[in-house]
DNA sequence: AAATCGGGGTA
DNA sequence: TACCCAGATTT
């Protein structure tokens, strides 16, 4: 068994490395409490490299909370467009006017003020009390916990239940100190740093001397891998309708569920001939198409789901666009929140000229195959 | 407790 | 291909 060191020792060794290893990220060259959870929410689940440049923009455009709180939802959901998980954008409208109502612009300074906020959790929440304001809270994410299960040997499944709990208890003590800020984030960056999933570095550890799993050569069995559930295999058709030669139809996700909020191509179930996207357009959506034609197909690997997508051209749709249905100009998309599978849909079903005028944000990822 | 919600980097 | 990423929320 590896020795247990007093948490003062393990503490100071710990910060020691992060002061002299942190990396110059542009949300640790403030200690703005607003920028502090704008960083935070767009992290969650989201890779460093993905998050720096919508940080920045995000930032320029609302400084403020009262900025954000004024802001135009879609022009938010724009911002937002490409980086995924969009209820934390529709979250952080919510908890920015809530902020502005209730806590005069300003974040609360207790964690059990900001849980209470739309798209706080005990992580988020723990983490803007610790970084923003040093409050001593605990701040568990991924990497926390993984590190702390291999120092303490925190053996089964961390992310819920007993194992979790226990996670949890040892970062509340550790950050029981002077510098909590530091020592979460220090937690943190030796998690993304060092103490990573697949082969940790540990000759590189502040604290391998003081590390159950380094001790015990069990490094990559704790924790143990999650098994995740398999992905359902998804068979949809988008309908593209280009009017006037320039306008486009796209059709508003409702606010939960997926896509929630953002503008999508009208969906349909199922991979449909013309004829039968004909006939479900009528049914679902209550216009008639004409001069249905296949256009483009791709396939999209979410989280659960594996979509692939049949992408039809026609002409009709609805006399008025009304309700969650609207026509926008190609010159205009880049003014709506539009997810990157509906991006990757309109680079393969448009024609070259159409493509070329469409203001489309740039992915990443944008393979996919004329049909 | 389990399912759902994006998208992409990495081995 | 499989896993994971500065998680939150709903069922």
């Amino acid at each position: 068994m590896a020795k247990r060191v007093p948490a003062p020792l393990l503490r100071r060794a710990l910060v020691a490395w992060y002061t002299a290893n942190r990396r110059d990220l542009p949300w640790r060259r403030t200690s703005d409490p607003y920028a502090v959870w704008v960083s935070e929410v767009m992290l969650q689940q989201t890779r460093v490299d993905t998050v720096i440049p919508y940080y920045e923009r995000f930032l320029e455009r609302w400084p403020t909370v009262e900025a954000l709180a004024d802001a135009d939802d879609d022009d938010v959901r724009a911002a937002w467009s490409g980086l995924g998980y969009y209820r934390r954008a529709n979250s952080m409208l919510a908890a920015a006017a809530q902020i502005v109502r209730d806590h005069g612009g300003a974040l609360p300074h207790d964690v059990d003020a900001l849980v209470k906020l739309p798209g706080f959790g005990r992580y988020t929440a723990g983490a803007v009390a610790s970084i923003a304001y040093g409050k001593r809270a605990p701040a568990v994410d991924g990497n926390v916990q993984r590190t702390l299960a291999r120092i303490f040997g925190i053996d089964g499944d961390v992310t819920s239940g007993p194992g979790s709990k226990a996670v949890w208890n040892q970062a509340a003590i550790l950050a029981n100190c002077d510098e909590p800020g530091d020592l979460n984030q220090a937690l943190i960056e030796l998690g993304a740093l060092v103490c990573t999933p697949r082969n940790p570095a540990c000759e590189q550890c502040p604290v391998r001397t003081d590390c159950v799993a380094y001790a015990e050569g069990r490094q990559t069995s704790i924790p143990p891998p999650r098994v995740r559930a398999k992905k359902k295999e998804v068979e949809l058709t988008m309908v593209l309708i280009v009017r006037h030669g320039d306008h486009l139809l796209l059709e508003r996700q409702p606010d939960d569920g997926l896509f929630g909020g953002l503008w999508c191509l009208p969906m349909l179930e199922g991979h449909l001939d013309p004829a039968g996207a004909a006939d479900e357009a009528l049914r679902r959506h209550g216009f008639e198409l004409d001069g249905v034609e296949e256009a483009a197909e791709l396939e999209a690997i979410l989280t659960h789901r594996r979509l692939r997508i049949r992408i039809v051209r026609a002409h009709g749709g609805p006399a008025r666009a009304s309700g969650a249905m609207k026509w926008i100009a190609l010159e205009a998309l880049e003014d709506y929140g539009i997810p990157t599978v509906t991006v990757r849909a309109l680079r393969a079903a448009l024609t070259p000229d159409e493509r070329a005028r469409a203001t489309l944000k740039d992915r990443r990822n944008a393979g996919a195959r004329p049909g």
